[in-house]
DNA sequence: GGCTTATGCGCAG
DNA sequence: TGCGCCTAAGCCA
């Protein structure tokens, strides 16, 4: 369930794996076989990452667009590949690699046309070099809604999912349901800069970890959270990972205090009702609280 | 075997 | 706002 720093991980792996070379490509599963007959043989001519949307570039101006979703994974084989699952959309073979394209709710073959207007339709990326906070600090403000809605509408920043939304506000020390409208400037520059480190770790170390290692946690810190659909402390023990602030946590890991849990856009949302602020904060907090996390 | 959950998203109402 | 879609994995009976 990858976020833009997964993304733009698999864009260089695809680069590195691909680019240059001629590609077999098959469609296993099906729904992806005829463009796999076109692509068949053709030469891989590069991979880019835009938010959560990744595209490959194929000789003669042929694109295919990809998104994982929430279910959707790439599978990398050195050689020998297995045999594919049935499920595998899409498959790309060379002498030496193989990568299987498993679950996407979108697998196309687009032009560079069509390609232009996908991006046309986002935010600014944080993990690219072209990026524009100015431009996501005017959506930003063009409706007053709260923040951790915001963060996840992908024309206003794109890559940021929940983990990311999540621990960025945790960090910063804003509460999610502060509107756009009461965000100081100096706050939105802080959490941009937040995202992108944090994404830009997640990048470089193939996992969503966004605690300093070197911060211990709250002696009453504990384990993942209770409630429904959540598996009981003692069954996850094997399973708990110790990466998050707030994401998923009975207790802050800072402040040990307990984690209030809040649908927002749809998905679950975690606060620590003691480290952010639903109001804007004074000068002091404004400047002390929430530093952008240092890389481990 | 069914149900639920997941780092998403688009669409109908 | 809720639903459907994509797949895998874990829980439950």
């Amino acid at each position: 369930m990858p976020e833009g720093d997964t993304i733009h991980r698999l864009a260089r792996e695809h680069a590195r794996d691909f680019a240059g070379r001629t590609v077999r490509v098959s469609s296993p599963q099906g729904r992806f076989a005829a463009e796999a007959r076109r692509l068949n043989g053709r030469r891989f001519m590069g991979a880019e990452a835009y938010g959560k949307h990744l595209f490959h570039h194929w000789r003669g101006g042929l694109v295919v667009h990809v998104h994982l979703g929430m279910a959707g994974w790439f599978y990398r084989y050195p050689r020998p590949a297995p045999p594919p699952r049935p499920t595998v959309r899409m498959r790309l073979a060379t002498r030496d690699v193989t990568v299987d394209l498993i679950g996407p709710p979108t697998c196309e073959l687009v032009s560079e046309e069509e390609r232009r207007e996908i991006v046309s339709r986002l935010g600014p990326d944080p993990l690219r070099r072209d990026f524009d906070p100015d431009v996501a600090w005017e959506r930003l403000r063009r409706r007053d809604r709260p923040v951790g809605d915001a963060l996840l509408d992908q024309r206003i920043v794109s890559g940021v999912g929940n983990i990311y939304r999540i621990e960025a506000l945790f960090l910063t020390g804003i509460h999610p349901l502060r509107g756009t409208a009461a965000l100081s400037r100096r706050e939105w520059t802080r959490l941009w800069q937040t995202l992108r480190a944090l994404m830009q770790r997640g990048v470089r170390t193939g996992r969503a970890r966004t605690v300093d290692p070197s911060e211990t946690p709250h002696p009453r810190a504990g384990g993942p959270a209770g409630g429904a659909g959540e598996r009981p402390a003692g069954e996850a023990g094997e399973r708990w990972s110790d990466d998050f602030y707030v994401y998923r946590r009975a207790n802050c890991r800072r402040c040990g205090r307990r984690i209030v849990e809040l649908p927002l856009s749809g998905r679950r949302m975690f606060v620590c009702p003691r480290c952010q602020r639903k109001r804007r904060a004074g000068r002091a907090l404004d400047q002390g609280a929430g530093a952008v996390a240092p890389a481990p």
